[in-house]
DNA sequence: CAGTGGTCTAGACCACCTA
DNA sequence: AGGTGGTCTAGACCACTGC
């Protein structure tokens, strides 16, 4: 039995009142101290929920003025580590999965540096990943071959790897990111669907598991048309 | 005289303490319990200065085992709002602009909206940011009048527009930013010294004040060749 | 002025790691 | 078993807002 951490109950007890707009947007949401009376806990834990959900994009708080719903203006908003499929659910469209290849190699140097392997094997995993049955993204994924066995990897036609994972014990907790503009190069265009040389946004991330071994590193090419990148940024 | 909080002095005694390598990348930051005891303060003032740290990328936690200087591997990692300025010094470079236009005028709707403007005008500010005297990005800034004098926007040809606005009380505190790939016009490639349709990268960044207040409305546009974006993602 | 979020204290127990 | 960071409590005072 999977113990639910405090903090993270009442930060979905509260994401649940938001997205059934039960408190609408713009409007305020009960005062901290309330909000710990009426669920039973500390304020601090109140406000590790709410910290979350201020990071998200969902709310908005103002010292002595209080805390109210944020509307979403802008496209998604990208503060935590989210898989594709996720994301495009947050986004309101159905992600889908083109297998495109799926193989044990030894990865270059980099790669095994980046993965702190010596010699060992890997699956590279390509695939492309559409949103609402549109190509939106190319995704090359490497995966250090201890990770997974041969029948779990079958299954990552449709499914989410990163649930995959999580089942497996090694679930991402934190990765780093890094997002550059290029030209597709031809067979990049092919499979998304555009013309050579036309924009995208390059993606690089490597993924840690909470003890911070490395568990993934994936480069991903996004449609620059149809993919854009949101943050909130803190001073 | 202006209060320092307890948690930023804390921050930034350690920060100066990785930067005099006291404590090499790789090497353990006492536990939390003994910063406490050296500093005397709580834990809690303790672990919002860890924080800190650990959103910019310069140290990491693992339960149990404790907390390490991390070494920077990819590029500068961006968590927190930082001016061009800013950022190009973290990253050892020297920043210079060239004021390509400075000019009092009443903006497009969409910007006005996002401002949360009638019909007041704003200062459009347009400059070719430089690190080490190369030409790096683009930048138009629409500021709204109020918060700009004309001495004041006289400075900026050489100044960073995020130091004066903390002069006159309207500090950013946070913003929201999105990220795209895109094409260089013409006039951009001109700008930037590259050839046209070559991959940039294409930012939008709303700020606010402490109050909430929208105080800069800024596009940039950066060589996608000479730029790239890192971020950390907590899961 | 009362009410809000921001900061801070001094504890406690837990989950996890290393030895 | 002892030490670490993660979670949580029950207080307190402060800075700021808006009436």
């Amino acid at each position: 039995m999977a113990r639910i951490k405090l903090h993270e109950q009442v930060r979905r007890r509260i994401e649940r009142l938001i997205a059934d707009q039960a408190i609408k947007p713009g409007a305020q949401i009960p005062a901290e101290t309330d909000l710990a009376g009426e669920f039973n806990v500390s304020r601090t834990t109140i406000r590790n929920a709410l910290n979350v959900l201020e990071q998200e994009g969902k709310i908005e708080r103002t010292r002595g003025r209080g805390t109210v719903v944020r509307q979403p203006r802008l496209g998604q908003l990208l503060g935590r580590l989210l898989s594709f499929t996720e994301e495009m659910k947050l986004r309101g469209l159905t992600p889908s999965n083109r297998l495109i290849e799926m193989t044990q190699t030894v990865p270059s140097t980099p790669i095994r540096t980046l993965l702190r392997l010596d010699s060992e094997s890997v699956w590279r995993i390509r695939r492309v990943r559409c949103a609402n049955g549109e190509p939106i993204a190319i995704e090359t994924c490497y995966i250090p071959w201890s990770a997974l066995n041969e029948q779990d990897a079958e299954n990552l036609g449709n499914g989410s790897l990163y649930e995959l994972l999580g089942r497996l014990g090694r679930a991402p907790d934190r990765s780093e990111q890094s997002a550059q503009a290029a030209s597709a190069t031809p067979e990049e265009a092919a499979l998304l669907n555009i013309e050579s040389n036309r924009p995208v946004l390059r993606f690089e991330r490597l993924s840690f598991d909470a003890n911070g071994e490395p568990i993934e590193f994936v480069t991903s090419t996004y449609r620059g048309d149809k993919y854009s990148f949101h943050v909130l940024l803190k001073r």
